[in-house]
DNA sequence: TTGAAAGCGCTAACAA
DNA sequence: TTGTTAGCGCTTTCAA
């Protein structure tokens, strides 16, 4: 090609140094005027490598993993990386060995675990004897293994816990997802909060989901579960928007008003927090921010080798879900 | 390996014929045994292959398409295929020329078309010329370039003109989603199956989305258009559950209850569906035996290269958001 | 700074 | 039915 050797072209098109200006230019047209791309398995084959990022999620629907994925794989793709979004069946029998082959098969350079996988030990386990490079999102374990990008859980809750407390509610209800996930801290923290803002420990009850069935299903379960007793609490504080919708659901379905009878929080700002009656007061992640970190951590190795950790802000947004509590008549 | 050569190791790892059983054996227990994992890269570039299928859709959040992919993505594991999804950034300029590079760096063997991209044009043309075999997924138009799976949308809408006909709604709003989706040919359906049970055609009104913005501000705006006239609807069907979710809401807000002022009705059976309240009366589509057979179609191309369609059977599953229509007072 | 040769790990084509 | 050879399209290594 433009009388230059096969080398020569792999070294412009992988940006080597050792090229004269203007060997690279005229290399450069003519891969433009040819509309020459290279083969990626050729290049796999030679190079034992693949530009390819793996993120790997429990469940791919739901505003959260979609969020992630979309802004991470622009990130990439910037990179000249392409980004693949794996679905990990964690209730499979031997879904370790599946993801094994998955990881075999895809050779991936890099991979972005989302929660609640962040904090699977068996994966990373798997990860690091295959010598692959990850990083966590959002995990709830303290010594880190792999570079992490996390929220600021305790500043959200400390938010959440002073805007239920100026609305006088005593009773509140917490709502944690599954054992391994950041949601598992938030009671920690909350409590905390509320406690430094005067509030009484005994205020705080706790609910923690059981993970079986489908998004409706749990929520229908824990909407039960939470509002059963004779004392019910007038906030409940849900893991996520959809949770929190469903609890709205079930009030309804009871008669209570929301929030006159109970005030409901959600988590994530999903769409869905927006699209139910009343809209849900819940909590922001930069989702966007985090991916793009991730990224930049998994194409940036450290140079100490020293896991990194990025912690970013949380913000919340509160909407007609929650409200003052009613007085007792 | 197992004093074999290696094309004989090849042809037990591709199943071809022409070799005896002990060998196959012989092979089997040596890869086995050795844990032995064939190079993609390697097979990629010697066989001019990647078992890899593309799924390509415009908004991967939702419903819709994560149920698609999980499903297509079992499908093609069974038959050592591997499932990629892509966003295309159909919004985006160049966005094709994007798709284009995709294309060319993953090298799918067969790409799933999710709407509305099965009714692109421009896509087609391009899969046409790179030589890349294509499933569609619930087209809007007639004269099919490739396979297609698609859903029974005039029985669906028979049975729910059906429904509301028989509840007393006769003024009834009609929102379709973008203009090349199967919900554009909705309108023709329903209209046609009302005039059928003796409806008036004047009783059915439409109204079409417009592309701007996120689902939130979409459904907003249509449930203010499609509530604003004066001789409001009785009865409302959107194009998916999102928007009417986001209809029940503004009818929520605006004092108005469902289903008694306004019934509500919305497509797909999305989790959503359940989780709002009243829970929203919906149509039920065989997403995973559509994602199935969309795998099939693709890798069992038909005899005679002759397009084939799948159609699907839908069902109307009633909840809390439709009602009788109130009587006059 | 550039080029030549060898080879990455498979499979196609052909020979035995 | 099995084995042999060449080569897929790049990159690595080494020589010029």
């Amino acid at each position: 090609m433009a009388g230059v050797s096969a080398k020569t072209v792999s070294r412009v098109l992988n940006e080597e140094p050792h090229v004269t200006a203007k060997v690279r230019e005229r290399v450069k047209r003519a891969i433009l005027a040819l509309d020459y791309r290279p083969n990626p398995a050729a290049r796999s084959l030679a190079a034992a490598r693949t530009f390819l990022i793996g993120m790997l999620g429990v469940r791919l629907d739901g505003f959260y993993f979609s969020q992630l994925h979309r802004s991470a794989s622009q990130a990439c793709r910037a990179q000249g990386f392409h980004l693949v979004m794996e679905e990990v069946g964690m209730r499979e029998r031997d879904w370790i060995a599946a993801v094994e082959r998955n990881l075999h098969y895809m050779r991936y350079e890099g991979v972005i675990l989302c929660p609640p996988l962040s904090d699977c030990v068996a994966l990373l386990d798997l990860l690091e004897s295959r010598g692959i490079r990850s990083v966590g999102i959002s995990p709830v374990t303290r010594d880190h293994r792999c570079d992490i990008v996390e929220t600021d859980e305790a500043g959200g809750m400390a938010q959440l816990a002073e805007h239920l407390w100026k609305l006088g509610h005593r009773r509140i209800n917490l709502i944690s997802g599954l054992e391994n996930s950041v949601s598992a801290l938030r009671p920690e923290y909350f409590t905390k909060a509320y406690v430094a803002l005067g509030g009484d420990i005994r205020d705080v009850s706790f609910t923690r989901m059981a993970w079986q069935g489908n998004v409706v299903e749990i929520g229908r379960q824990l909407a039960e579960d939470t509002l059963a007793g004779e004392r019910m609490p007038t906030a409940v504080v849900s893991f996520d928007d959809e949770t929190a919708a469903a609890m709205i659901s079930y009030a309804h379905e009871r008669g209570l008003s929301v929030p006159c009878d109970l005030s409901v929080v959600g988590f994530d700002d999903a769409d869905l927090a927006q699209l139910v009656w009343p809209p849900i007061t819940t909590i922001h992640q930069p989702l966007d921010d985090m991916a793009r970190a991730a990224v930049s951590l998994l194409l940036e190795p450290s140079p100490d080798g020293e896991p990194r950790k990025l912690c970013f802000p949380v913000r919340l947004i509160i909407r007609g879900s929650t409200g003052p509590v009613r007085q007792q008549g």
